[in-house]
DNA sequence: TTAGTCGATGTTATCGATAACAATTCGGTT
DNA sequence: AACCGAATTGTTATCGATAACATCGACTAA
């Protein structure tokens, strides 16, 4: 498909003015001393003409970029987009444009994002900590001439900023829960924990607390489903068919637990009397209309907003810290009604 | 912040290989016919110095581009998010990338976006249909030098394609649903039908289709509330005390479908027996662990699939048709268990 | 009067690649 | 030996902007 003829460049609107390119170039940045009649001109000649900045051509030449990569794992996962909202409330109205890659939690397609986005030489590079990276990422960030965030974890200080919650502490955090309450028949349920590096280190956590404590934890998981609720319920039929004395469950996420909560809820295991639930996130919190599950609440929206703030002062060369960890809350929950 | 010192460019690759700038050229991009010998010398060569090609100079010199701009409503919205894995599956082993922009449904970022992902001169732009569109936006894509396609409505025919539901004939079909069954007190809660202009016109269908059988339909909207569970039950509640004998509900989306349902099951109001509740886009289906909430079911991944066929299509110049009609099914649920 | 200053605009070189075409090499023909 | 065409590699111009500096006139100060 051809579509219509001439593009206009500076040339054009230079041309129609009367003025030189340079001129045009200085009065639609807004820069340098141009005079109130020339501006005029200027900016009528290039409204009339409908021309449109080609940033390839001017990027080049400056070296400067008003683009920010940011990759993710999944755009359907609600916990990074509402990230991804706060990086957006951020930056916007400091006009730079955000630019989406999706990873799909795959080494080889955030390799792939990554190198398909720094040849476009971003003004910064926001990138979701919880994937495993592959080598040759590592060397194009090495390389990178931008700033570089991590998002959503905190303990691996990879790049120059990191943004999100010490996975480890929300490990420990739902260990200490479950101490508390003496309960000692703990099980984990999640699903593809390779992948989801920090869910694996909350993981870790939670168990080497335990085993602290001299308990043993069960974990059912598997690698071939995905991280949602029906997967929670599977997993957790299949728990309580092999454990059905267990007292206390964390799952991976809040989605996972729902679905486990639902078939608590069919056997007639009352939560949390008989049995203690806790889910990651605090997606359940907006969400849930009736149920509320006790679960790890993370300030999404704000990771964003710190690591766009992190982000802006580095290209504005201002001093600053390396990481912000983004403080955890355990929330209680009123579990009796499944979903 | 400073990053380390040099660039490496095609030069430097070019020298290290003892060959010409070209020759690097042509052996990176696969093009022109170069010897084994002198193919094998440019790539080491290129790992060696870690060569990151320039996307902006590539690009600006060839005016062809490997990018793809796509430009949703919300990213957090379940429905959008499948229609983009949709499209980066098709996109992607095509070698092509796409750069996704968030309008929140506002006219003016979605044409800040718009200007934005047009300035990088991408080889298409992807939008979505629902939003209504600025002056300035429809200008600017007028002049666009890309292929430009419509998701997610096939109703308003603007760009060079279009992919999506007929949300005129979702409204028919959910009108006919509650015709058969007999029902006459029939109401619509939904939210924000002014930003969401595919939503407005499935109630305008439905309006006009019961006028049509004589029927008036009762409407409870707003617009300052999310399209989100709570406000579904929000309304519901208001819709109950305004009009307590009305027996059938459609609601704007699934989201929205579930907070009333948790409402009606609270007031011990059976569905469907004594209420018929229809939602919108099959969400549920997927979410849902025991509740099967009766919906019209949207193949959101297919169209994201056909609308970047289409792109790919016109791309390579190959003729086409200039829409793809999405199926629409209305899937009967089971809900007698509210969330 | 004359240099100095400032504001407004223009000139030239450059950013890092690719297109289009030119040049070279080389084995095979006649 | 001279020539030819295919395969390979190089040269030059260009893409559309911006940086850095040059210029020019008017106005001020000595």
């Amino acid at each position: 498909m051809s579509l219509r003829g001439k593009v206009i460049t500076l040339q054009d609107v230079a041309a129609r003015a009367g003025v030189s390119r340079m001129t045009v170039s200085k009065v639609l940045r807004g820069a340098g001393n141009i005079s109130a009649e020339t501006r005029r001109r200027v900016k009528q000649a290039a409204d009339e003409l409908g021309y449109l900045p080609n940033n390839l051509a001017g990027s080049l030449s400056s070296r400067k970029s008003r683009m920010v990569a940011v990759i993710i794992p999944s755009i359907s996962d609600i916990v990074f987009s509402e990230v991804l909202s706060g990086i957006n409330a951020t930056l916007r109205p400091r006009g730079l444009q955000t630019f989406i890659g999706e990873s799909l939690f795959e080494p080889e397609t955030e390799t792939e994002l990554i190198r398909a986005m720094l040849s476009f030489r971003p003004a910064g590079i926001l990138l979701n900590g919880g994937t495993a990276r592959s080598a040759d990422a590592e060397s194009l960030l090495a390389r990178r001439t931008c700033p570089a965030i991590q998002l959503w974890d905190c303990d691996r200080r990879a790049l120059d900023f990191s943004a999100g919650p010490s996975h480890e502490e929300a490990g420990r955090l739902v260990a200490g829960h479950f101490l508390e309450r003496g309960l000692r028949r703990i099980a984990y349920v999640g699903a593809e924990l390779k992948k989801d590096l920090c869910a694996g280190r909350r993981h870790l956590a939670l168990k080497s607390s335990l085993a602290a404590a001299g308990i043993d934890l069960l974990s059912v998981t598997c690698e071939d489903r995905p991280r949602q609720a029906v997967t929670g319920r599977f997993l957790t039929e299949e728990l309580m068919r092999m454990r059905p004395d267990v007292d206390a469950i964390h799952f991976l996420n809040d989605a996972m637990a729902l679905g486990g909560l639902s078939y608590l809820h069919e056997i007639g295991l009352a939560v949390p009397d008989r049995i203690s639930v806790v889910g990651f996130n605090g997606t359940s919190l907006a969400n849930a209309v009736r149920t509320r599950l006790t679960t790890v609440d993370v300030p999404r929206t704000e990771i964003g907003e710190k690591a766009a703030q992190a982000l802006l002062q580095m290209i504005t060369e201002a001093p600053m810290v390396d990481s912000w960890q983004a403080p955890l809350e355990l929330v209680q929950g009123n579990t009796t009604v499944a979903i």
